[in-house]
DNA sequence: GTCTATACCAGGATAGAC
DNA sequence: GTCTATCCTGGTATAGAC
């Protein structure tokens, strides 16, 4: 049983090691357990992937391409609205204490190969240049004050997202990292209230 | 040469040791490559710490009491110079590609027994408690408008620095988080500009 | 495509000599 | 306090049967 014609087990196993990285890190990702998990053993996941650099890289790529689909069907009318929707992306990517997938990949950078890194450092210049248009279009729509410098509030509020993933770990009672976001939004709102 | 009486050992042991965890993670500190960089052999250091969760637990304890020590050295008059100066700490502490040693450990959260937990949980409450005292001293001056909520803020602020350390390693041309911070206070400045 | 079996290596840890 | 030597575990990887 488990395993039967076994076509699907290629994005079976891209599946878990994406969420065993999000959970332990690259190091933490072994054959071993990621077998134990789908009812296999080690070596028929490595028919799929020889390697584990091969496995770390194409999840990483799927993760991104993924990601990024869904950050494009953002459709909110307003700006702000927008980053919000986004802040919610990364409460629903990252659920019970997962990281980002680049992020735990930056955690672990240094056992990583270049290929890894080249889409990981991608990744991470999309999500910023998405937010740079946000907020450019909040300032234009007036939801945010001009004073506001675009791309340095772009670059703050990644980090925030990708360190409040981080940080929640450690937190007795975690919340979701909207609350943050709105925090930073009600910052910038032109109106002193 | 090198290894002399010896009774710097611990010390030395310890001071490398942050730095790989900062650099490489929990997971990727090893006994050996430590012992080779201190020109000693791995029992030598297994002599101090029997066990390598008693090796973090001591450098996580003593990066937390270092860092607070800086931190509550901090003596600028105004309240937003002091969380820019705060910054500047993360920067110190994490000069080329280091993380903040508790963000390493949230990092391999899962690899680490509750000791360090407790650490690390205490460390991030005590700098969002600090964040808070200052944003709260910083409306109080006129130097943040009042819309600002102080306990948010001051999480978006510790999740933003712990986050950067995390992203900047995958920029092509990483720069400091203080200027991170100043987009934040800006935006938070009573007056439009 | 999946399995069993196995080679191989690195890291953590201990015993006991010096 | 530091060493040599050794054990054990767990993980990556390959060969070859089914």
């Amino acid at each position: 049983m488990a395993r039967p014609t076994g076509r699907e087990l290629k994005s079976e196993v891209m599946t878990e090691a994406s969420l065993a990285i999000q959970r332990r890190g690259v190091g933490g990702l072994s054959y071993g357990s990621l077998a134990e998990r789908l009812g296999v053993r080690a070596p028929s996941i490595h028919h799929h992937f020889r390697r584990k650099d091969e496995l770390v890289l194409a999840v990483t790529a799927t993760y991104c391409a993924e990601f990024q689909a869904r950050v494009v069907a953002i459709d909110e009318p307003s700006p702000t609205d927008r980053i919000r929707r986004y802040a919610e992306l990364f409460d629903e990517v990252a659920t019970d204490g997962r990281l980002c997938l680049c992020g735990a990949v930056a955690a672990d950078w240094s056992s990583v190969d270049d290929e890894v890194r080249v889409l990981v450092s991608t990744f991470f210049a999309d999500q910023a240049e998405w937010l740079r248009a946000q907020v450019l279009a909040a300032i234009a729509d007036g939801e945010l004050a001009d004073a506001v410098e675009p791309a340095r509030l772009a670059d703050a509020l990644l980090a925030a997202l990708e360190g409040s993933l981080l940080v929640r770990r450690a937190d007795v009672e975690p919340s979701g990292v909207a609350r943050l976001v709105d925090a930073l939004l009600d910052l910038g709102a032109p109106a002193p209230a």
